[in-house]
DNA sequence: ATGTGTGCAAACAGTTTGCAAGCTT
DNA sequence: AAGCTTGCAAACTGTTTGCACACAT
């Protein structure tokens, strides 16, 4: 795998996120480093990151996957997706009162 | 919900089935009953019967989804997906060596 | 210099939707 | 008769691929 620029903005936008990002946020983030970035070269360097253990998928029935940083999917946590923005982030640890972590203005569907 | 044909045919083919069915493989056989039957109404019909409850979504990462009865969905079992033919179908129960249940010239890869 | 990596556009797969005609009620 | 339902085709979304050019090695 060679270090061009365009896989060097993709860890980059995957490791400063902190929360798995769908192909279209990637694609956004690592834009502002590449403008010329293609989707392509997106899903083609997210295919080799994952083949190589490097990031994982992050599958939420009947959605288009996001991805996560394997350091971060090998550490126990929840996700939150935000219904409204379409978002997931990351929850530290694994709460009793889990439901209680997203209180102004959000409802819990789903854990 | 009216009943017509298609929905009768759709149906039939859900009980009939015993497994898991992917849209193209409910098109297939209630188009059997009713050659007429188009991709659209599928769908139209499928979402329907899961917005009421009668079926159940079967979802595997990056895949399409798959549909079972709601009957079938409410009594806990294992799905076992071929990676050949790509079907799904029910296994019956949890066993301890579940990997041995598919042993003629089938790899389990996953459970 | 070599050959992998990239961007673009076209091709694909799965799904949804608009609309006129058909069928259930 | 009224209007929900259907089939068809077109539109859409997400993803993959072919190809010529660019760039890392």
């Amino acid at each position: 795998m060679r270090n061009t620029k365009q896989l060097r903005a993709i860890r980059e936008a995957m490791h400063s996120a902190g929360r798995p990002l769908a192909v279209n946020e990637l694609h956004e983030l690592a834009g502002q480093h590449v403008p010329s970035l293609g989707l392509a070269t997106v899903y083609r360097l997210i295919s080799s990151l994952v083949e190589q253990g490097e990031i994982a998928t992050v599958d939420l029935p009947g959605q288009p996957p996001r991805y996560e940083t394997a350091h971060a999917a090998s550490h126990h946590h929840h996700h939150f997706h935000c219904l409204s923005c379409d978002k997931m982030f990351d929850l530290d640890g694994c709460t009793p009162g889990i439901e209680s972590l997203a209180q102004q203005g959000f409802t819990v569907t789903d854990q």
